[in-house]
DNA sequence: ACAAAAGTGTTCGTCTTACACCCATGC
DNA sequence: GCATGGGTGTAAGACGAACACTTTTGT
């Protein structure tokens, strides 16, 4: 037993919302997440990261925070740490090659429960199939996935996502195995980057809830309903209109610019900006979202 | 800038509740927290910060959670990351001469406000004198630091020990420098273990308030008032007693024994104990503490 | 006029907070 | 009896959810 030197990686998620759709930064087509070894050069571990996501995708990083620090016990060779980190910011067109910007829900199709969730059905008929004879199985999916009504809470994703592991329901679970049954849900990431994308989201989707982040993901100014589909992009869910309005407005978080925004129709919408003490990360958001039935 | 094996410490924050006082076990009289090397016999992060701990201190760990990777640039050698952990357990007699339990209070005496909080004063006024032409920071260390009435918020634990720090008001912030001068609030730590502690501690108080973790804490059979107890001594808050009752039984956490607790005084109270599907980590804890005025 | 989106008022019920009071035991 | 802690009832008020409705624009 030797104390090693082990190898260190920083892996992001890049989040930003455009067009009511919540966007990952990726390469490799999509298959990846940026990330790279820390390197001597690297002042922090934060720098360490903006410098290989400014490499790999010339896209600059925001807000910043840390998610997880995980260990892969790799044979043979030396231990790998990964550390991984959430990253907020506003999409800018892509500038390099290799980097794309997806809509986390490809990822994760039954987390967008906006609309009328049709992934769900099958995904519980095979869960329940798998579950024949477990009761302990059959308890905890119903509890997961069971969308109906008062069930559903947006911030388990994480364990939704190791469910489907478990029951090799994912592409990357059956990876390696003989015979792969090339069926899954969602679309496949290398490693364990998707699990890290189900991490950053659960974070992101408990914080908005407590903390005024969404500020990062808007522009200066907004309409009360751009931030409402911002948040209702992050959370998967629809929420009540004249009441988001109120609750926003209670908190103190935003204040009108005076300009109006003249969209495709309707009445114009006053524009709003986050006030200077938000963004000085005091204040709080009001805990609980008013959900739409 | 080349690709560098670096060298990863695991720090544990082992924490219990005796006799009404949060305690966390220390080594080197009270200097230090466990801690150790990551090395190659070590199977996970986890197993090989259990490794250390029950080396160093003879005490095992319950319920662990990772709280925060960082790096310290140490000028020449190698990068240095430590990797720390929150762990909760129930205390054992020390079985180990250099392992001691201590009162998180010793290290934070500013943040017990159970009872009158006589140090707050002479804290505010070393602020203010401080701050002294800086708008910006009165504003902070009035909103971190006031504690009348409605301002106190325990989970800003760390903003507040980060802002003492920076006031050059804690040990730490003057070691090293040519005339430290001699003084500061709370006992001092090596490196920045008592950064960690603070994270750790505001990671606890803001987690009993939704997730059922305190029972971790407690022996199997409890009265409520033990469980208020061990809650208070964790937010370093007073609660009202009826209330919190209410609120626990409310959600269904706990059920009775049907035995009873003589006590010194008074009436027998009945006994609970956690029902198993708390155990199982399923169910929330309702969010507000019921503060007492 | 009508569609589409913005924005307001108000009711109803639940959850929070506070206060007041009664109960069971040891000395 | 009385001190000490255990335990319950209930009313005032804050807050959230839901519904109905008015306003302002473009076509």
């Amino acid at each position: 037993m030797v104390d090693s030197g082990v190898h260190a990686d920083l892996i992001a998620v890049l989040v930003a919302v455009t067009a009511g759709e919540p966007r990952v930064l990726t390469i490799d087509n999509g298959y990846a997440l940026p990330a790279g070894p820390l390197q001597t050069g690297h002042k922090s571990l934060q720098a360490g990261l903006r410098a290989w996501v400014e490499q790999q995708t010339h896209h600059s990083l925001g807000y910043v925070e840390q998610l997880y620090t995980f260990a892969d016990q790799k044979a043979g060779a030396g231990r790998s740490i990964s550390i991984s980190y959430l990253a907020l910011s506003r999409e800018q067109p892509a500038k390099h090659a290799g980097a794309i910007w997806r809509s986390w829900y490809d990822y994760f199709p039954w987390e967008d429960a906006r609309r009328g969730v049709t992934e769900l059905a099958e995904i519980r008929s095979r869960l329940d199939a798998w579950s024949s004879g477990s009761g302990e199985r059959k308890a905890r999916g119903n509890a997961l996935f069971n969308a109906s009504g008062q069930g559903w809470n947006e911030e388990l994703i994480l364990q939704r996502y190791e469910m489907l592991w478990e029951a090799g329901l994912v592409p990357e679970a059956v990876r390696g195995l003989s015979s792969p049954s090339h069926f899954g849900f969602g679309m496949e990431m290398t490693h364990d980057h998707r699990r890290i994308l189900a991490t950053a989201i659960a974070r992101l989707r408990a914080k908005i809830k407590y903390r005024p982040v969404v500020f990062e993901l808007l522009p200066n100014e907004f309409t009360l309903l751009e931030l409402q589909h911002t948040m209702e992009a992050l959370a998967g869910r629809s929420l009540h209109k004249p009441n988001f309005r109120r609750l926003i407005e209670q908190q103190d978080l935003v204040e009108e610019t005076g300009r109006s925004s003249f969209g495709l129709a309707g009445r114009p919408a006053k524009l709003f900006r986050f006030r200077a003490v938000v963004r000085a990360e005091r204040g709080f958001f009001g805990s609980k979202l008013p959900v739409v039935r």
